[in-house]
DNA sequence: GCCAAAGTTATGCAAACGTATAACAAGAGG
DNA sequence: CCTCTTGTTATACGTTTGCATAACTTTGGC
């Protein structure tokens, strides 16, 4: 009686990814209390054991989603930047206007980026992981920011990039933070030609087309 | 043995707020985990059955402590506003400082904002809620904006105005979200100079002192 | 001063949680 | 075809959770 349910090998990559969407799943449907280690092993066809067999706590499983996540949201603003010219104004344009646009902006990754923020300030491996992936994704705006202003042939002061850098991050996080938060408000605007155009102003640089 | 514990009536009004000023104590200092029936009745100084008494379910404090929250954020934002000088650009420059500062940054009121944050997708009240917010600060700084640009003799275009306010609010937001969310990474920098310079650049109109 | 109403406490319970451990079975290596 | 490894399931444990219920105690009205 009773027969032992049937399973197939995964590999470890397979299977560690599949806990993570499943994870990135419930969190983004109902908040990270839907996400209790039986409905993430539910949903990734799994056993709850299994998650302990490739995390060793929940909160490893939560920390490896959120810098997921955070990546994914990285390359996916960077996805483009190979089928752009050489022009480094163009890299720059074309990496703005993708973070600012699908999949970017959404309802989904924000759920599940407010989820992890409202961990980060207590939980040292969630901080981590986001001071990691916040770090990636500034450091490749600054180097873009570097490149276009060097093509322009103006100055190129690290202090002054820097700042550039972290004042334009802070720019597209609350940009598509705020579109993500509320469609309605921002539905008839072109979010990527208000950021080139905030963008132009603050390096200074005409970025629009 | 073991003396029932005394205790005194304190009135519906009373109670309620107790409960929920114990809620959001809670939420801030441990996230929405920590605040368990037990350990809000424990907070209050009552014992975790009251809560029943006076809310019918947990959700039902939840959601009223969310909504004293917003309200009393939207309240305090504004008060601070009058307690600025007349010069528009001395008024403008006084807001943008205060809203990268204490006790705006820091990882308490970021608990808090990303558990209402993370509701707003799915919870019609909370996006209610959350919008209503949203504009009532971006009016706030696009008033102030347009009042700086024209007392600074510049043409004051509406829809202009309407994307540097979009665009200020988004800069603002996300300056005071990553600085709270990583303080070790920002305490020292100094955040309102940054802020000041990158709004200077964005209206073009000198802001620093 | 007593009585009824209601605010508050005390106790208990069923369910769900994260985690630990052992049994099993699938798939690769020989 | 067999065997060993390990990916996977199954079961169980202790804790904590939200909620229900009954007992008690304060308070205001008569």
């Amino acid at each position: 009686m009773s027969a032992r349910r049937s399973f197939q090998r995964a590999g470890e990559v397979a299977r560690r990814a599949a806990l993570i969407d499943a994870t990135k799943y419930l969190i983004a449907e109902g908040g990270p209390e839907a996400a209790t280690v039986r409905a993430i092993a539910a949903r990734a066809g799994v056993t709850p054991g299994l998650i302990r067999h490739y995390f060793s706590t929940k909160e490893d499983l939560v920390a490896a989603t959120h810098e997921s996540l955070m990546t994914g949201l990285t390359e996916a603003a960077a996805a483009r930047l190979d089928e752009l010219p050489d022009d480094p104004i163009a890299r720059l344009r074309g990496f703005i206007a993708a973070s600012v646009s699908p999949p970017v902006t959404g309802p989904r990754a924000m759920a599940l980026w407010a989820a992890a923020m409202q961990l980060v300030p207590r939980d040292a491996a969630m901080r981590r992981v986001h001071a990691a992936t916040y770090l990636a994704f500034r450091e490749r705006l600054e180097g873009l920011i570097s490149d276009a202003l060097r093509a322009a042939g103006r100055p190129v002061d690290s202090a002054t990039i820097r700042a550039h850098a972290i004042a334009g991050n802070a720019l597209i996080d609350g940009l598509w933070i705020e579109a993500a938060a509320l469609p309605d408000h921002f539905f008839n605007i072109d979010l990527p030609a208000l950021a080139l155009s905030a963008f132009s102003r603050l390096l200074d640089l005409p970025l629009e087309e």
